[in-house]
DNA sequence: CTAGAGTTTTATCAAACAGTCAAGATTTCG
DNA sequence: CGAAATCTTGACTGTTTGATAAAACTCTAG
């Protein structure tokens, strides 16, 4: 009988290495080219097979890009998921921004697959984001909330607060051939990542007002009287 | 004689026309799918014409990319552009903030056009960032350091302060999708728009530490003796 | 060792794809 | 108007792509 991968039967040795060389290579082609860019022509000569030996793991190219996203989805949200509502708020914050800063730096290729298919309207997770992206931010939220009643951070809006952490990390594994060519060949990736790190630091904390600065001297508000 | 649009001669009012139908079709195609996942086929259709008649204008897929993100980078990059050294510092940043949150408003098939090719690696416009964006961030990195210098802003890495500005407001056209599932049908764009206004405002000023803190609460890090 | 499950390849297909060509339709302008 | 320039189309080409069928091969449990 055929073992697909869709079914519930135990898997053998080649099925397990297989569909690991799939998914990796299929991560390769799909970050880089979305969807309909990708083919499984070249999928299938980066992980080193033929095409029909391919399908016979994968049925169909929507098959790999699915197990890709499913499995991309689980590691995730786990940063969110372990910000922690009993910790000290600006710590808990602070280690949540680096954990995504590390995810950004170890896991670009995934960053870039979930950016180029929530760029494309996100038509094969939409699902998946209502029914669980959604409640953990909304639950995140509240504890965000609470911290703001609690006078632990500044009140502002906490999603947004939350997309924010989301863009600036992640942009340095989206926007990478943007960093490497306005932060030049100087500073390794080692480097940049320890910049990137102490830079956001300052910004989530304190933001660019100098400290001695008057409150409104930002603004071109005219001053109260 | 042929009229091609890459030869210097007037061109005619059809002419026109249909390069402006092209060209938006094209947009709205290959800010979606990419290069590779974009088709002719459905560029054309999109702008009303047969694809014999749009390889008229344009004799091949990538010389309609090439057009666009040409014309794309030119607006694009003019908000940084504006950022004027004599400005008050704090103000001028904030109304570059503003701006380029209005740009992901109001031309969001522009940003993901934009991204895209920097998520495939920009293989088709790293030259034209070497040659027109590094400088030109280059010398906005000389004008925040001079800020700096002058205690009129917080000292950061400049470079590093400018991506938190894109990355930041550009999210909101990249991940429009994500953003919508996570803030709901509650609030319709304009409100979003404000929200995130609202928010950056702060999250740039003043970060996320509250006011009367003491200055290293936050860390996890050992005062220095 | 061998039978059957599991894996790989060769050959093939129809649809989609980028791009061409020449003939026909339309616009422009003297 | 009428001729030249410009524009549009239908028919076509060669290639790539996603997917299938069946034969050939390999592994492994009994």
């Amino acid at each position: 009988m055929k073992a697909r991968a869709t079914e519930t039967q135990r898997k053998t040795r080649i099925q397990l290495e297989n569909e690991e060389k799939i998914l990796d290579a299929a991560l390769e082609e799909f970050s880089v080219h979305g969807f309909r860019g990708a083919t499984i022509d070249r999928i299938a000569a980066h992980a080193g097979m033929s095409k029909p030996n391919l399908l016979y793991y994968f049925r169909r190219k929507q098959d790999i890009y699915e197990a890709l996203i499913l499995r991309l989805l689980e590691t995730w949200l786990e940063p969110l998921r372990a910000l922690d509502a009993v910790g000290e708020p600006l710590p808990e914050l602070q280690s949540y921004i680096r954990r995504k800063l590390e995810m950004a730096r170890d896991f670009p290729r995934e960053s870039r697959l979930f950016a180029n298919e929530i760029l494309q309207g996100a038509p094969r997770i939409r699902r998946v984001l209502e029914s669980e992206l959604k409640p953990l931010v909304d639950e995140k939220a509240g504890v965000l909330t609470g911290w703001m009643k609690a006078g632990k951070i500044n009140t502002v809006d906490p999603r947004h607060l939350i997309f924010s952490i989301w863009s600036t990390t992640q942009h340095y594994a989206d926007f990478d051939a943007q960093v490497q060519v306005i932060l030049g060949p100087d500073r390794g990736a080692a480097g940049r990542f320890e910049d990137a790190a102490r830079y956001l630091e300052t910004l989530f904390l304190d933001g660019l007002r100098p400290k001695g600065a008057a409150q409104d001297a930002a603004g071109p508000r005219v001053r109260a009287p």
